[in-house]
DNA sequence: AGCGGCGCTCGTGCATACAAGAGGGACGCC
DNA sequence: GGCGTCCCTCTTGTATGCACGAGCGCCGCT
């Protein structure tokens, strides 16, 4: 979850100094500025912001739960380190959270919001062709939330904001090649297009390939994670 | 999440004072002890349990998050209180987790661990039986769970709980008909086939009858949320 | 020289104190 | 008599202080 709140951005009343000091932790994690493992100190947390370590620790606690930060009880709190195998489930929800997404968008998504889907898909166009990486990732990230809105449906926008943001600081170089740019794009013309034409199983099976697990991948690493259970 | 913590469960060491307001205060919403609404006062409950103001405050931030209290930036906490809409995009996203919990079980089970489920399952009869709604319910809690090891995904499961949790209060008197105890227990009869049999697909099916939406009211309520949205 | 126990120091957990914002009631005005 | 406004009180936000616990190095012992 985007922090707190029923749906997707409730309390945007003036922010108190721990959500701003949340925010910008959390900003400086998934963008990557704070590596995995950094230990989040709180009385130096809160001569950088210029606060008591109230706030600070009101902050941690709160991305405690968002998994970006770990808290452990008297010993401090960390930037959270995935390993391996959280890393591959959270992808593997992520893209059943996203494929339910686009399913239900194609069902339910608004001609207003078509449009804009639409139209923001056309936007990332000239992005690719100018290879401008940065303007893509956020583009992207633009993207998807248009798919969440469209599917009409603020909890499971909530739990993949969330678990997209989670994977954010593992997904940095992504994109890097310029190549992946380009089949990125053209796998959400695709997924556009069977939006568009309101096809839920359709658009469901091209955003699992889109986040780059196919059905046969998904029951092969199912198959592979019994390995370790059993031992 | 089940507060905070990467998976199912890592900081068990010696709660702090508002790790254990917070469970209490989960555990009385959960229930139904504190109703939806309720506003849920700093100094109150720090007087309730014998504490300061500070490990409360602490507690309501972690509970925010999970979903169980609103906190309003200057106003307060209350137990939360969603509305219809939310229930219901809950219920399906639950729907869906469950169905991928159920799929992944079906594949990746260990032998225990399907001796296991079995066991849970053929113990539930006799509460069935007995009528027992109170056991069977805490019974229904731990097949599930069991289902969520089964997976061989602490994400998922984590969301799933997460999910189950802040449904609990609604689903308070779902089970007191005799005839849905018969009925549950007979659905999870067939989950518990679909998986022994390695049949993903139609465990996942059998648990999406299982939480009440098949796939055709899934559409329609689809469709249904589409108006509101358009107006 | 290796190992075990002890004390020290740093950091967190909790309590208390102070200040600002929100809500409600009473008063005055129209 | 109804309504708007101001003030007061209550609650939350933030700061500070104190105490326990954890981690670590040093020292003594074998």
């Amino acid at each position: 979850m985007p922090r707190r709140s029923q749906n997707l951005a409730p309390p945007p009343p003036r922010p108190t100094r721990a959500e701003a000091i949340a925010a910008s932790l959390a900003e400086d994690i998934v963008t990557g500025r704070l590596k995995p493992g950094t230990p989040l100190d709180e009385v130096g947390l809160a001569r950088m912001h210029g606060s008591s370590r109230t706030p600070v620790r009101e902050a941690l606690r709160q991305l405690a739960p968002t998994g970006l930060v770990q808290v452990a009880p008297r010993r401090g709190a960390v930037v959270a380190i995935p390993d391996a195998t959280q890393l591959a489930e959270m992808f593997l929800v992520m893209a059943e959270l996203e494929a339910m997404a686009a399913a239900l968008a194609a069902l339910a998504m608004t001609p207003e919001q078509r449009r804009g889907l639409e139209g923001q898909h056309a936007a990332m166009a000239s992005m690719v062709r100018a290879g401008d990486v940065a303007a893509y990732r956020a583009a992207n990230v633009a993207f998807h939330h248009l798919l969440y809105l469209g599917a009409q449906n603020g909890y499971l926008g909530e739990l993949a904001t969330a678990t997209r943001r989670r994977l954010a600081p593992f997904r940095a170089a992504q994109l890097e090649a310029p190549d992946r740019l380009r089949r990125s794009h053209e796998e959400h013309g695709e997924i556009v297009t069977a939006i568009q034409r309101g096809d839920a199983a359709g658009a469901a099976a091209r955003i699992r390939a889109h986040i780059g697990l196919t059905e046969r991948t998904w029951a092969a690493m199912a198959e592979a994670l019994r390995r370790p259970a059993a031992a």
